[in-house]
DNA sequence: TTTGTTTTTGAACACGCATTCAAAAACGAT
DNA sequence: ATCGTTTTTGAATGCGTGTTCAAAAACAAA
């Protein structure tokens, strides 16, 4: 593998803003306003940078929206996968995770998830988009389903409902209150609807 | 009450459409391409109808959007509280909706729900429309309890997550399978995950 | 027929938007 | 200092949009 960090002096006027900081000030744009209703004008606002340095730097608006969903799964996804790997029984690693979305759902700008907002969005029109969001939804249902497993050997939870299938539904599950959120902002619904789940399972 | 009915004889030129008819035909504009992503150009495609036909029946944008979602919901929320009042076995009741929301999954332009796609689009940003849309949740929450109590007093299911607790589970997970559905379009796993709830609340 | 009212037709309008251009600015290299 | 390269600044451009206007058309009433 190259040295590609050795000295990154390039060439010509350097950027005067940090690319991943920029990054994560659109990603919030885009999470509260959706993408048809997020325009450079508030790109600009958010960022404080002129529309030409974005597009110089990630591309068209399809292209920073594309980048900004990667950045919001590098970051929201990644964090629940560790928790799931993370210290402690699995079914205590589980409620980690359901606690991270129910306090998304308190969130005061209603913001929900940017996938979920994404999903009833665009849907299937941006095929990029919409397989990025597949696949998401796919690494988030198998990791659950490891700590699922690990749950039934230790006898934590019955086997009846095969992991896959409650890792199914705890994904779902936690979309649909992350939407509810956003729509209704009734936070203590959300709240019931994840605490019933985690009953559900453990008391069999 | 007076006569309404009696001679719906108007002046002027009578509209040479039906109101209804034209209105189903928005929603399903509105269902599969959003509100953002439909413009006038595509309504008067699927109406027939000129647009200011369309403003002179309906209003302006906001306005028909709003009518097309009155018109959703009194269609298919309207569907699934017959269907939850109707014959049968209280959990009979609520698998025939499960399969409902199932064939929906399969429908090949991935529709999935107009309200779960506009909850993920407008969010709270439009009032009247997210007060609609937490309304129905509502009304289909309290629905779904009282079925959930029936089958409870029956002895069919344990008493122990509350029918309250049970319907908010079972509508956000149906709001969950129906975005997934819309994105992935995988019907398979929007099935197996309708399925596991059952398995679930039935066992026990 | 004439009048009054409403719908239809077709176009025009004004506005916001993403995209794009051109010149200036800031840096390393020569 | 000059050159080559990249970013920044600021504006212009073209397009699609929702809205609106004005005349014609279709009907009931007088």
């Amino acid at each position: 593998m190259s040295v590609e960090n050795e000295s990154p002096r390039r060439i010509g006027r350097p950027r005067n803003f940090d690319r991943e900081e920029t990054l994560l000030a659109i990603v919030d744009v885009f999470w509260r306003l959706g993408y048809n209703q997020t325009s450079f004008r508030e790109l600009e606002a958010a960022t404080g940078e002129g529309r030409q340095s974005l597009v110089n730097a990630f591309g068209d608006k399809a292209a920073i929206f594309e980048k900004a969903i990667q950045c919001y799964i590098d970051h929201r996804v990644h964090e629940v996968i560790e928790l799931l790997r993370g210290e402690g029984e699995p079914l205590d690693r589980i409620a980690k995770v359901l606690a991270r979305w129910e306090a998304d759902t308190k969130a005061p700008d209603h913001r929900g998830c940017l996938l979920v907002n994404t999903g009833g969005e665009i849907g299937p029109k941006n095929a990029a988009i919409a397989d990025r969001m597949a696949n998401s939804t796919q690494r988030l249902v198998n990791e659950f389903a490891k700590t699922y497993q690990q749950a039934m050997k230790t006898g934590a939870i019955a086997t009846k409902p095969s992991a896959k299938s409650l890792a199914r539904l705890t994904v779902a599950l936690g979309d649909g209150a992350l939407l509810q959120a956003r729509v209704s902002g009734d936070a203590s619904a959300a709240k019931q609807t994840l605490a019933t789940l985690t009953e559900l399972i453990r008391s069999r």
